[in-house]
DNA sequence: TTAATATATCGCAATTTATAGATATGTTTG
DNA sequence: CAAACATATCTATAAATTGCGATATATTAA
């Protein structure tokens, strides 16, 4: 992690929304419906959830979980047209180190 | 810590600046020359001294830090005319504690 | 192949942030 | 008290971010 990385990872956290689906996250199954087609959340939580729970428009959610992607803290995975997203714990924890 | 102050936090570590003040007060010693009034960094680094080291003009520095102080990132103590500027550890904790 | 569904991207207006210069406040020193 | 110094606050402008609707792309279903 370097402080250019670091600042990216900043950015994302100066947004409650995006924070707070961060936090979500930690917790699939206790905050979000299950999935019809996978029986499981490893690979995270479809856009649609997320975009419902959180009661911003469709493209803005997807725009905030692209960046969040790019930055490091989520990881994405398609299974066919849904995109499923999960917490980057391994990102997560090497920038709380750098903070530290 | 809650959502609200996370994202304040997160708000401070969106700047690379602010970023980097918070880096280099790891270690003032190696970081900042020695003050000449007092001997030590128990209290942190003066303002002037970050404001010279980040290289942009004294009042974007102090408002800065006012922020970082506002969010708990920062503890500020006076002596005389000078602030001094150090981490707030405990806070920090806090936040990659309420992160992770 | 067409329609429906899920997600991504584009373009835009509104809001917020970045940053500086000017000025104000508070402290020390002559 | 006046001058000098350190820091804080105010005001203004440029730049970035927010969040939306419209539209594009990709995948599945009919």
């Amino acid at each position: 992690m370097n402080l250019k990385q670091a600042t990216e990872i900043g950015k994302c956290l100066s947004n409650q929304t995006r924070f707070q689906i961060l936090e979500w996250l930690k917790e699939p199954e206790k905050n979000f419906p299950p999935h019809e087609t996978l029986k499981h959340f490893n690979d995270g939580v479809c856009v649609t959830y997320i975009q419902e729970k959180a009661g911003l428009s469709q493209s803005t959610i997807s725009t905030y979980l692209t960046n969040m992607e790019k930055c490091g803290l989520l990881i994405s995975t398609r299974h066919g047209k849904w995109s499923y997203l999960k917490r980057n714990e391994e990102t997560i924890k090497q920038f709380t180190d750098f903070l530290i």
